[in-house]
DNA sequence: CGAGTATTTGATGCAGTTCAACGCTCGTGG
DNA sequence: CCACGAGCGTTGAACTGCATCAAATACTCG
């Protein structure tokens, strides 16, 4: 039943380079299995050492920290083509925790085999740990936004980013892309009370920038978004794919 | 001149996971040079495409990102045994900058050279990616202090992490650690204002937590700091060196 | 249709920003 | 050898973005 590796279905989306047939090969060695997972199901755990890694087919989720007084980080939103459970591997066990938002299919692979896969395939350790670092890019990104912008500001920018992975996979469609989180979840991932997310949010439909509505959103001023937000507007860049 | 491999004075410390005669080896032939570096000098810079990486062997600096309107977030300080570079070997360019805060001494790499080196030395090869994803828990903890945690919290926080990092270096005495920053770069960490740091550092001075002159801290209650901060006390974990 | 979950809105207070001024130290040049 | 300015640290005062509290209004699903 598990989709194999030639013919999956994210391979062919702008955003991923493409595999010459002998990674494509590896990489179908290296699979152990298919996963489905319910909404709202924790797919790993901070403090784990889970005995597997994942490839998010197909759904969306979060990745987030819990602090001892129950406050909530979400440190990012997780989409298709995103490799998950790499802390886990590498280091001991998992720094974060990583949960459903969606009904999400995930590739399986076997945490024992992936330092046979680094020695037998070192083009694709490269590529893990080109993973590696764009999640320690991200990271570093959200972290100056949190730090030194305002709210608006802060949302214009994930906004902004949310938008340009989906369009990259083609989940976009007339400028409008699904967001199947709360309103709750994007206030952990900015940094800032719900009330005041809310309130950021009717500011920004107010002055016709953008409106968020029943699990999708429509951009009606991209380019107000990127002043807003102050990025260099660039796009997603090309990423391996596992 | 340069520090041989063999002879490094950073390897026997208690932080670094030792290596094996033939890793040890194997570094020394990756290893292209030494650059000794003035305070306040730029070391790399962000949307660069450095030739080079290094192994930070002595002094301290910091990474930061700019953003348009000029803000400076500082995402990490740079500590002896770190590696620079990282970002722009794998993916193309770098994503922040990093400057010196003290004279610095470092090793230097070719970039050239990592694929090989990956090819050959996949033990070699998962150490990188463990120090690419041990930056990337960095900066998720950082995400998460500075969205969710009061001013004094993440003041604690910093200083204790500092702390442990120094410590497992051999660099702390009495409870005293150098600490060559500005409190701009300190506020530049902590998404705060100058004046608002000042001010938070003056509470804990006052609460008998610590004292930071003349560019050394000196703790007084670690508990405290523990406690203010939130943090379950681990401790630094040991890392790879290259 | 009722209970739980998510969104929206108003009111109040405070943590943290901004503005402003002053002191200390140190390096440089007259 | 002193004068001067630049950089950094310190402190006070006024203002504000955002958190917190509270409550009403949708929505979802058994």
């Amino acid at each position: 039943m598990a989709v194999k590796c030639q013919a999956c279905p994210l391979r062919s989306k702008s955003l991923f380079i493409p595999m010459s047939d002998d990674e494509l090969q590896a990489t179908q060695m290296f699979k152990a299995g298919e996963l489905e997972i319910d909404a709202g199901a924790t797919i790993l755990m901070e403090g784990s050492s889970s005995p597997q890694l994942f490839t998010v087919l197909r759904g969306m989720g979060l990745r987030y920290k819990t602090l001892p007084d129950g406050k909530r980080q979400v440190t990012n939103f997780v989409f298709p083509g995103d490799f998950l459970g790499l802390q886990a591997a590498v280091m001991d066990r998992m720094q974060h925790s990583v949960e459903a938002s969606t009904r999400m299919t995930l590739c399986v692979f076997d945490r024992s085999e992936v330092f046979r896969f680094f020695r037998d395939h070192p083009e694709r350790a490269f590529d893990i740990t080109w993973l590696a670092a764009a999640e320690e890019h991200f990271l570093g990104e959200a972290l100056t936004y949190v730090g030194q912008q305002t709210a608006e500001g802060r949302l214009a920018w994930a906004i902004l980013k949310i938008f340009a992975r989906l369009k990259s996979i083609g989940m976009v469609q007339n400028a409008t892309m699904p967001l199947p989180y709360r309103q709750q979840d994007m206030a952990d991932a900015l940094g800032m009370s719900l009330v005041h997310l809310n309130k950021t949010l009717a500011k920004l439909r107010e002055r016709q920038l953008l409106t968020w509505t029943d699990r999708r959103v429509h951009i009606h001023d991209r380019e107000g978004l990127v002043q807003l937000a102050m990025v260099e507007d660039d796009g997603e860049t090309m990423r391996p794919l596992l």
